[in-house]
DNA sequence: GGATAACCGGAGACACTCTCCGTTTCCATA
DNA sequence: TATGGAAACGGAGAGTGTCTCCGGTTATCC
């Protein structure tokens, strides 16, 4: 009698195309606004900025910690993803060189972020520690590449360079 | 830091007897209030609870900023005061262990308040860097007392406590 | 004791947080 | 393509917090 038909096995369905458009535009908005003003930057103001509700931003993210935290995990990932795209089109060692002035742009922007995140909770810690292996992986990978093709001596460790 | 009386050639007079003691009622309940509440609690909240108007409150710490650099270092003085105050009625072992005890009160409520030292100005690391030394100096005075009395051996060196 | 600089209190304007719920948009199905 | 309904949206508004301004009070110095 129930012609809704439910979801095989599987939990969840996919995600409205609208909520990851905007899901998308708080975290860039999020990211500015928080490195400029700080984490102590009104949430309102971040919403008005993306324009859209408020009610729409606290639907996403319920507390300002996840909010932050969320923007520091997109952050970290595009930050990995950016090796294999420089890679595309650069070569080995110009990659290296941008992705570690890339490298750097994150650094700097963490530490304004950095200080919001455990104010409240105490889990910053956990966080960096579960992307600094995804960062290491892709400045390793861009190392080796640079090795492989000679612009680097063979013999060179990457761990070095930290 | 002891006032020496200078009278005639200053142009600043002694600050007011009031003053004094509102400033030390501020200190003692936004203590208590940033470590029960943590380092995001009301600033109105901790005016009313000393008992004073919050144009007092933010007449002697403008920002919440100043408010919590001022109670961090009020408790880093108070911690390195009373090494000596253990010793003058205590035996030097009772006092090592004593204001060790102490130290540890100090370093856990520490974590909640540093958070918010730098949320705004990053400058956190200044504050504590200029605390290290005062709080190890007590310790290496509470350590020596202990070696001379003998209740520790001879050759301990103070910083392998550490 | 009197003058006066320093200090106090708290009303109030403004900002921020977060929720509730009527409206709109998207997606699955027919 | 049309449609039912779940999912997402927006924004008004209540509650709370921040910070200032200024009339009144108090301590200090002479």
């Amino acid at each position: 009698m129930p012609k809704t038909k439910l979801p095989p096995p599987s939990l969840a369905r996919k995600p409205r195309a609208d909520a990851l458009r905007n899901r998308e535009r708080i975290l860039d908005v999020a990211k500015e606004v928080f490195t400029r003003d700080g984490a102590a930057a009104s949430l309102d103001d971040i919403a008005r900025q993306a324009v859209i509700g408020p009610g729409t931003l606290y639907r996403h993210f319920p507390t300002r910690d996840s909010l932050i935290a969320a923007v520091y995990r997109s952050e970290v990932e595009k930050l990995a993803a950016a090796e294999q795209r420089f890679a595309a089109t650069m070569r080995p060692l110009e990659t290296l060189r941008a992705w570690m002035l890339l490298f750097i742009d994150h650094v700097s922007s963490k530490r304004l972020i950095m200080p919001a995140m455990d104010t409240v909770t105490g889990g910053a810690t956990r966080l960096i520690e579960g992307s600094r292996s995804l960062i290491h992986a892709a400045f390793v990978t861009a190392v080796k590449r640079a090795m492989v093709s000679g612009d680097l001596r063979a013999d060179t460790n990457p761990d070095d360079f930290v």
